[in-house]
DNA sequence: TATTTTTACGCAATCGTTCCCGGCAACGAT
DNA sequence: ATCGTTGCCGGGAACGATTGCGTAAAAATA
């Protein structure tokens, strides 16, 4: 099945003219003469003929549209930057093509290749956690590939970047379990592979020490693929209740993680806040009606997608290479709500 | 800022071939020698030769590409469904372009237009609550191409459609209530030029005649954005509460009704399931663990997408024009939780 | 040896568009 | 009358890949 669409060489043909004149015309280039422009536009309004993007992208090597690489649209994080994303792009008559590595990283890769060999004038992404390559990112950006990273970014890569606060998120959040009066105090991370997982561990850790607590390595529980699988949630969550002094609070530092460490949290029976407290990184719209509402950590996901997309269409635009690059970190903001709200005074640690 | 990537030509130089020579190696042409092909398919992988897609499809007018237009993939229902088309296309060697209305009529329109003018070879389609004129999907349609409708179906076209058993949820649902002692059954739902609208309005006026309860228009509340805009919300459930006799139970037809209807009657203060009974269509994950935790109907979004998918795969690879469609009706399930579940005996219904 | 067949490759058109050249009128200046 | 300008437009190459057709050399056949 076939789709025929109205090319120039159509208008051409009818109005008796070349195709360049007639490609001028639309152009409204200072060649063609005003009844010439007048009769090509009317009819080419008349016939409703559009231009063939494809080989628009194929003569001139850019096709005006940015690739996204994110592991989950599911996410509302991610498609709130995503929703950012395009209200930038649609303003500046780009498009946006979105697609998910799931957290793999040979997903990415294939992804990767499939926008870059489509003429993507620039990228945006933030990579998945299994991800530990980047010799493919790093290809690309060395030969001029213009790319912004947000969320979890690339260290060893040198561009644009668009991160929150993820270490002033995870150390307020931390210290406010602490104000709480929760004493033991865990967390559930992403791999420190993740920059997000790094930076937001640093934060936690920060808030205990500045707090006179000591960091226990045994309640740090990391997730490979920060939530995505029950199992491994299953497991962090295992781990943490089988120690001999069990958590009073957990902090958990993704989204996936925070609604998935409640439902854990429930069926273990546990009640939430008075037997453990729970705060975490959300951008869930649901946070503030579960069972019990859940403090949160947001971060400022459309104005990242907003933000990140500036910087993106800077490089495109850009008539020299650019070297000057910069990483834009955006303030996150706290929800305190009941997840972290106890009667209980806590004076020692419960013991199991 | 360009990226330049290898092409044939390379190739054909570096080994002195002409290119149609190194087109046909790669093809593994039977016209080319076997050692002329060795050398070919070693010197591509060795410089990392991938085809132009962007050529490809201007030549061959098609893309390999499959193109959906949702309304918010920020909708669990649709990032579901979309994670189902995915499953099906990578396995066929598709890729997937996707977009979002937001429920906007003209947003469609112009998605429209850009994935048909890179050349789609089909499209996956949800349309939007305020689209009336279906004039240009049918014109792409009668012009040959291949298009699937799901959930919000047009009836207009004839083509293949996937939609979820509305009529038999909606039924289910307020069935429920009904058995749980509701008697005034009030509903939430899209406007009825959306046939889910009309269908989940349908089911709701069957189960409650089944019952002997006589539908009250004016416990019918039409939410033309399907719930995007709070203030419609609110109005709705304003004119709810404005009745003399005012509803205990509410069925919600869509996602975001039904989280929304729960935020509006948490913020009036009504105790769910106590004060109002609620049940809603939705596929979110977090609906368990909310307070209290939802009783829902969901669609078997995944299935839907892979089914509308392997549909249009068959629609694309056709030899000849396809003039025998069906509409797959998939089964809901119910998932019945506390919020649906009052111990308070209900003989006559409340006044305000 | 002469002729036919096969093998293995190149040429050029094509997809839709842009853009560099070049051409041809008409006109004013010399 | 001739020359240079200007205005307006067409021819054709290019972007990257495929493919029908043509053809030289090698192989097979008479």
């Amino acid at each position: 099945m076939k789709f025929e669409a109205v090319t120039i060489k159509d208008i051409a043909k009818a109005l008796g003219l070349s195709t360049s004149t007639v490609s001028r015309a639309l152009r409204d280039s200072y060649e063609i003469s005003p009844e010439t422009k007048k009769l090509v536009l009317e009819y080419a309004e008349k016939i409703n003929y559009h231009p063939n993007p494809i080989a628009l992208s194929l003569k001139e090597r850019r096709s005006r549209s940015i690739g996204i690489i994110v592991c989950e649209i599911a996410n509302s994080y991610f498609s709130q930057v995503i929703n950012g994303i395009e209200s930038i792009a649609q303003n500046n008559g780009y498009n946006v093509i979105i697609s998910q590595s799931h957290e793999s990283a040979e997903r990415e890769l294939l992804n990767l290749q499939y926008l870059t060999s489509r003429s993507m004038d620039g990228l945006i992404i933030s990579v998945s956690t299994e991800t530990r390559d980047f010799s493919y990112f790093r290809e690309l950006h060395d030969r001029g590939m213009p790319i912004v990273f947000f969320d979890r970014i690339v260290d060893e890569i040198e561009t644009h970047k668009v991160i929150a606060d993820n270490f002033k998120g995870a150390y307020d959040a931390t210290t406010h379990l602490v104000k709480c009066g929760y004493k033991r105090i865990a967390t559930l991370c992403n791999t420190t592979t993740l920059s997000i997982g790094k930076e937001r561990l640093a934060g936690y850790i920060a808030a205990l020490k500045d707090n006179g607590i000591t960091p226990d390595e045994s309640l740090i529980q990391y997730c490979q693929h920060g939530g995505l699988l029950a199992a491994e949630m299953d497991e962090a969550m295992n781990s943490l209740f089988r120690l001999r002094k069990v958590p009073d609070a957990i902090f958990a530092s993704a989204d996936k993680l925070t609604t998935g460490c409640l439902r854990a949290l429930k069926s273990r029976g546990l009640s939430v806040p008075d037997d453990i407290g729970l705060i975490g990184f959300s951008n869930s719209e649901l946070t503030e009606l579960l069972e019990p509402s859940l403090s949160v950590i947001k971060q400022p996901a459309f104005e990242m997608g907003e933000v990140a997309t500036s910087l993106l269409l800077e490089l495109i635009e850009a008539r020299h290479p650019v070297t000057n690059f910069q990483t834009k970190v955006l303030p996150t903001e706290m929800f305190i709500r009941q997840s972290t709200q106890t009667k209980k005074i806590r004076t020692k640690p419960v013991i199991s």
